[in-house]
DNA sequence: CTGCCGCGTTGCGCTTTGTGCAACGCCCAT
DNA sequence: ATGGGCGTTGCACAAAGCGCAACGCGGCAG
């Protein structure tokens, strides 16, 4: 809608190939050079772009502090993470905290069996939305018609031979998902690992996040991984409650 | 220098501290709402702001997405990993690479004793600038007066009765380290945790990054892990090497 | 040593673009 | 019912961002 803010904030994507100097980011945008440089410029004094030694741009520091701050500003998040941290102290495996924000699903904790870790590692990157157990409990509870929209216009990769092959499928799955109020992923994303996912919902039933606990066949098998479940529905009813008791506005300081 | 981007840009710091709702953002850029919502809607299309359920705006995903990217193509990272990788496996111990940017110094890799976990927990926060043995390689390297001006503005945190505790201290120990050629942290930051760093340098002898070992006291003590200096400065020097071999200009596609 | 080329940078006149205003519609709370 | 708060829209005005052309600098080649 704004022509200049759109052509700036274009450039950052750009950047984020890899450096560019001044001409490269004006032919990728199609405007003059001295429109770029000012663009650039304003980037450049609020952080969000970093000119080095050999005056090539690149994306700044800026961006990584504000991913982060952003991150640790989930309401969610915080409220779940001590119990994250006691379903993972009680069950030694890998524990997920993830929600969907237009078209994406994305993990926004994790702690792992070894000890905590935020697995920042897999944030921004496209989490396996046609397959991982979180995303069905998070697609599974949007309206129809865009739930039937966004399946249709998805890919899928099949990455192992158990992964979900076509929107029919996944579609069918959803359903189930729905229904039983719980999800699993026994071996679409990874030959070897399992995973089972309960949904963390706010006070109007809506589901605004999910978990999970994942282990690898090795150490348990689908079948034994499926007797946590009981635990991690609780655990996310625990969070649910915990989260929808909270007073709805909150103000911003 | 461009007012629109500016008043753009300008919004995202202030969402990162929290959702918040047109009013209060059209308010604090001292802006007309029908302004901020214009600004809003472009920074909505970009992914870099996210409306949520109950209106209010939050940052988005693709801040995430992006900051992601930037670090997966920092040359040094991806030139520096698997020397990182060979250097943990053979010292067991906690390896780190950091770059200096703009008065910050960012972790851009790490490979732990267990596994390899990027630490992106730490990117964007604040490193210890001020007690950090990478961070004492990266500004013992920058020009005189720069090193004096940023030493100057420095907040010296103690985080332990050993941390660095004012600007004369700094600057005596980065001439130090600049002559020597390495550096510690010996229980700076953490009581019981050490560190040994080297530097890596591009072509013409600037430091363009540094890389650290670390671990408890209770595993080794300082001493012990100063028997690993040459190995951590062989590994730098390798890295060193094979950045600065590089062809000076790589094609942005 | 000198002249050329490529790059970033600057100042400027034109007009597109972003701006603030005022009015509207919606929802919630009274 | 009714009022207030909020997001949203259309519009007229002028500010702002725009591209152009010219400049300065450094590196490379003749």
């Amino acid at each position: 809608m704004s022509q200049t803010v759109d052509r700036a904030l274009s450039i950052l994507p750009l950047l984020a190939e890899g450096p560019a100097d001044l001409g490269q980011v004006a032919d990728r945008l199609g405007v003059h050079k001295s429109t770029a440089l000012r663009l650039l410029r304003t980037l450049h004094e609020h952080g969000f772009v970093y000119r080095q030694s050999d005056q090539r741009y690149r994306l700044g520091a800026r961006l990584f502090a504000l991913a982060q701050e952003a991150m640790e500003n989930l309401d969610i998040r915080e409220i779940a993470h001590p119990h994250l941290v006691r379903l993972n102290e009680q069950c030694g495996h890998t524990v997920h905290l993830a929600v969907y924000e237009e078209n994406e699903v994305l993990y926004i904790d994790k702690v792992d069996s070894r000890y905590p870790v935020r697995m920042y590692s897999r944030i921004g990157k496209p989490v396996a939305i046609t397959v991982a157990a979180v995303a069905k409990l998070l697609l599974a509870d949007l309206p129809e018609h865009e739930r039937r929209a966004l399946a249709e216009k998805l890919d899928y990769p099949m990455y192992t031979s158990r992964s979900t092959p076509n929107p029919e499928a996944f579609l069918r799955e959803l359903a189930k998902v729905r229904e039983q109020g719980w999800a699993t992923d026994l071996g679409g994303h990874e030959e070897s690992i399992n995973c089972v996912a309960a949904p963390i919902r706010g006070a109007d039933g809506r589901v605004v996040a999910a978990m999970s606990v994942s282990a690898p066949n090795v150490v348990v098998t689908g079948d034994e991984l499926l007797t946590l479940l009981p635990l991690v529905r609780r655990t996310a009813d625990a969070i649910s409650g915990e989260y929808s008791g909270r007073t709805p506005t909150k103000d911003v300081v």
